[in-house]
DNA sequence: CTGATATATATCAAACTGATATAAGACGTT
DNA sequence: AACGTCTTATATCAGTTTGATATATATCAG
């Protein structure tokens, strides 16, 4: 699946700028587990325009320059369709964090915390908002599923990292007193 | 992180070729939350050469290719702990899988059971992986501890998936009668 | 003895990221 | 009222990375 599928499937629920699909893929919905650049989102609206995927309507605000706001078309629906139908590739995981962990004998006790606690902090952070955009409207089922696949994960890797806090630092400061031996 | 330090991380444990890092960013320890590509590894470990933060050992094998076993130098570990200073960057997650279940309303009943016995079966195999090389070598603490984390989140969405199933298919089935209306 | 799979290095077009440029309104603050 | 910063909005581009492919040898199953 490429950007231009995923600008599709955005756009077939609701009519959007490019700026507002960038915004629904780092802030809303989308967020925690899609991805898309400036510089992916502009060329493929542009590209699909051209073949007819998608219609604009440039919103003139005064003084402003005009707001590109784009809509997909029935020929569009079908390119959607049969991107859908091919399997969805593996998920894709990339963690700096797990790295550093691993690696963590290479950090002093007080960077391993500091860290720590930021990714402790910015899971709970996403899980929160996760929650937030959850009870704000259950109707549709996918919506329902999806938000509750986030829970269930995001919950789990927060609670670990919970438990296991104090163990860990505990581990970092032998580790240090050893050396220091 | 770059590809880089991914290389010199891996590098300090043991000395590998670039076959063999391949290796373990898609089969082994690392292949849950790291990714690269012989295009961006075979570039790395040149550069990497060059600027002597690593060695090459070429083990001569009769008849086959030289196999070029690199090692880090203390130099690149220098810049290793360099490079570690700084935090990692957040967590990327990237999932088609939830974008189609997001979508599922423009999937077949049949399409959609397909994805998601594709999708939870994938994540078994995953999560029976993770469980083999966790009992295999439980020494090091940063590798018990990355592995007691994948063996949770993994576990969830695994849970997750498993307890939704009937009820995803459910909805399908009522989906398409209405359809029929 | 043929096809599939594994080891091993390497390259490259295409895709994508992350940063930056541009421009105008809003909003706070000193 | 001037200043900085933030938000909205479009756009570009160097640099990184992917995914596929080429090359060559060895091994193993049927």
């Amino acid at each position: 699946m490429n950007i231009r599928t995923l600008c599709l499937g955005i756009l077939s629920v609701t009519e959007a700028t490019g700026y507002e699909i960038k915004k629904m893929v780092e802030q809303g919905m989308f967020s925690h587990f899609i991805d898309a650049s400036y510089g992916s989102i502009y060329p493929a609206l542009t590209q699909m325009l051209s073949e007819e995927l998608l219609s604009v309507r440039a919103e003139g605000q005064p003084g402003k320059p005009d707001k590109k706001v784009y809509a997909i078309t029935s020929r569009g629906r079908q390119a959607l369709a049969e991107a859908l139908h091919v399997s969805p590739r593996p998920d894709k995981f990339k963690s700096e964090f797990l790295f550093q962990m691993l690696l963590m004998d290479l950090l002093s006790g007080e960077q391993l915390a500091q860290i720590y606690d930021a990714r402790l902090s910015d899971l709970t952070a996403e899980l929160a908002r996760i929650e937030a955009c959850g009870s704000a409207d259950a109707t549709d089922f996918g919506h329902r599923f999806v938000n509750g696949y986030g829970r269930a994960v995001v919950g789990a890797a927060v609670r670990y990292l919970q438990e296991r806090r104090q163990e860990l630092l505990n581990e970092a400061a032998a580790r240090t007193a050893d050396a220091a031996e």
